[in-house]
DNA sequence: CTGAAAGCGCTTACAG
DNA sequence: CTGAAAGCGCTTACAG
């Protein structure tokens, strides 16, 4: 038939290098793998013949036979609202895997801000000798030390959902695109309010970079919107703490006509709002997604929330670990992932006790 | 440590059943997949001795041992701003599971009407042994025998982006979720338009039921939204036909104030609102995403559009065809998907080249 | 209908 | 430093 291709890919094996050159098996595998045991004269022959002949792992083949890759996941217990996201993504990645000899381990911590606690895990993680770790987003402070330990035995990290100051080597940053998501939120807005009008902007927490981000792109985005940025207050991810932020807003700020609240808490804004019945009059822009959130979606009092896709984010650490460890492919230090917009009429699309992407 | 969970998977594997039952690997092996040469009672012996001892089949070693799967991919050549879309997801996936022992076979087809040529090619599928196919979208009827001999074969089929009438086992229609599209559409426009100002949708053909979802939705939601609909039009996806009916449209119905191109084929209105320096006055949502929408969303003509997320259909239909060879896990009938919404300051996340996802 | 053997492409002790 | 052998968990001819 005409138009027909057909791509068929012709296998190059390691036995296929090893009667090309003449050498046992186990001194290609110790090549090509980098163990000790070979002379770098056979070495790099191998690694040259094998590139010509256009070699490629099967890693099917290779987890069969290799010992297992155990991934260490260093998780907090509290807001297992967002973590659970998290946790699910990594699982079903992990589950996928399985069949590659690919198992996890799940360590806890109390809270977001357990420093002293996550260095002991960390510690515990290198006694059980698990082959890459995954830490779940913390406001994490002074465990660089802990960082270094990894780092010194060449034990892969992904950190989830925030960003560390230091770059090390097979360290890895996943998490959404602040200054994208600001604007993002800013873009909406504007389509809901008039010119002119005054919007405020809630976020955790000023001293994290990702925080500051999502207000430096909203702001950049509400000159070209045109309407009036009033202020940022911190909520510190407290729903008590913004509910009252959101009295004094109302209070304080004439005009004030849109809010959008950079992180998940956006509760506390919500119910203030719709107990003054104030929801007819004041356009709210949230971030992530639970229960709680889709049901305010629902009502109409959140026109739209800007969903970090944690499930997406957990998947995303394990491959590019499993890729590291087998394929010795590098990630790029920091991956920056777009948030989706969720509405009204989508909402019903994120099911998030089951299928997310 | 306080708090750590480890899950191992405890493999069983069909030694553990032959020993279990004492009966040789080849019998084991006929019973649990399917193939004839063994009694009816050692066959439920077998399956009920698995499912108790909890046997799950690695599907790494399986593709290691079996023949090589073959997925035969029919595609339109026009178009290709669309159909590259698909056929990248679809290649993404194969690729990945190209240590799984799967190849690929293309088949192209001139254009999206080929109904005579699509029915040679499948025949020509037949004859190629494939072990399954993929349809890409195309305005497909009268073609209902060559997928009445696909099916008499037991060769699984996933259609992209198209839906048909007709409902056999072991096929699979994956597209967007029309209903869900027009209102979305609607909700969007809803926050930029005033009350009872007039709007217009183009879709491609009136007889497709995805087309005729998108303006079902549309309409339910711009009765919340409390605008006035004032027509459906016909563009056969054709560039010049809506630059066309965008000129009636203007000229015929007063105080419109949005547009919703349900297809792909937006670039016509968009010329046209820009010759006449109409761009500020109509808000346009479009469907789909490639360079030239690019554009246009980067200069604020269309607000927003619907993107149908081809590549991650491409990619779902090569994961249903694996698992249904693999482990004879059976897909609905029916997979429908969110598109996702994009606007100008997340345009540049959809690198349509590259990553997708 | 049932079974013994070889092989898929790799890695891993172990011996030389 | 180099190599021969066994094994990962399955499938596939082939023989009985």
């Amino acid at each position: 038939v005409e138009g027909k291709v057909i791509i068929i890919m012709k296998r190059v094996t390691v036995k296929d290098i090893a009667n090309e050159l003449n050498i046992s098996l186990s001194t290609i595998n110790k090549a090509l793998t980098g163990k000790k045991g070979v002379s770098e004269q056979t070495r790099t022959n191998v690694l040259k013949t094998a590139e010509i002949m256009g070699y490629k792992v099967n890693k099917v083949a290779q987890s069969l036979a290799r010992k297992s890759i155990n991934i260490g996941i260093i998780i907090p217990k509290s807001w297992p609202q967002i973590h659970n996201l998290f946790k699910h993504g990594i699982n079903k990645e992990i589950e996928r895997l399985s069949d590659y000899n690919v198992y996890s381990t799940y360590y806890e911590v109390s809270d977001m801000y357990s420093n002293i606690e996550t260095m002991k895990i960390i510690e515990q993680c290198i006694k059980d000798e698990v082959s890459a770790v995954i830490l779940c987003p913390g406001y994490y402070a002074d465990i660089e030390n802990g960082l270094l330990k990894l780092q010194k035995r060449e034990i892969p990290l992904v950190i989830l959902g925030t960003d560390i100051r230091k770059k090390f080597d097979r360290f890895t940053c996943i998490r959404t695109d602040g200054l994208r998501s600001g604007s993002m939120a800013a873009e909406l807005l504007g389509w809901q309010i008039k010119d002119n009008s005054s919007v405020a902007v809630l976020i955790g927490n000023k001293d994290l970079k990702d925080h500051n981000d999502k207000v430096e792109g909203f702001v950049k985005e509400s000159k070209i919107q045109k309407f009036i940025m009033a202020g940022v207050f911190e909520h510190q991810d407290e729903i008590d703490l913004s509910y009252i932020l959101t009295k004094k807003i109302i209070r304080e700020i004439t005009n004030i006509k849109g809010i959008y609240v950079a992180t998940g808490n956006s509760i506390g804004v919500c119910k203030y709002l719709e107990e003054k019945g104030l929801t007819d009059n004041i356009s709210i822009i949230a971030t992530d997604l639970y229960k709680e959130i889709k049901q305010y979606i629902k009502k109409g009092i959140i026109k739209a929330t800007l969903f970090q896709n944690q499930v997406t984010q957990g998947e995303k650490a394990v491959k590019i670990i499993f890729s590291l460890l087998t394929e010795n492919k590098k990630a790029p230090s920091e991956i920056l992932i777009s948030p989706s917009i969720i509405i009204k009429n989508n909402v019903d699309f994120f099911d998030l006790d089951n299928e997310n992407s």
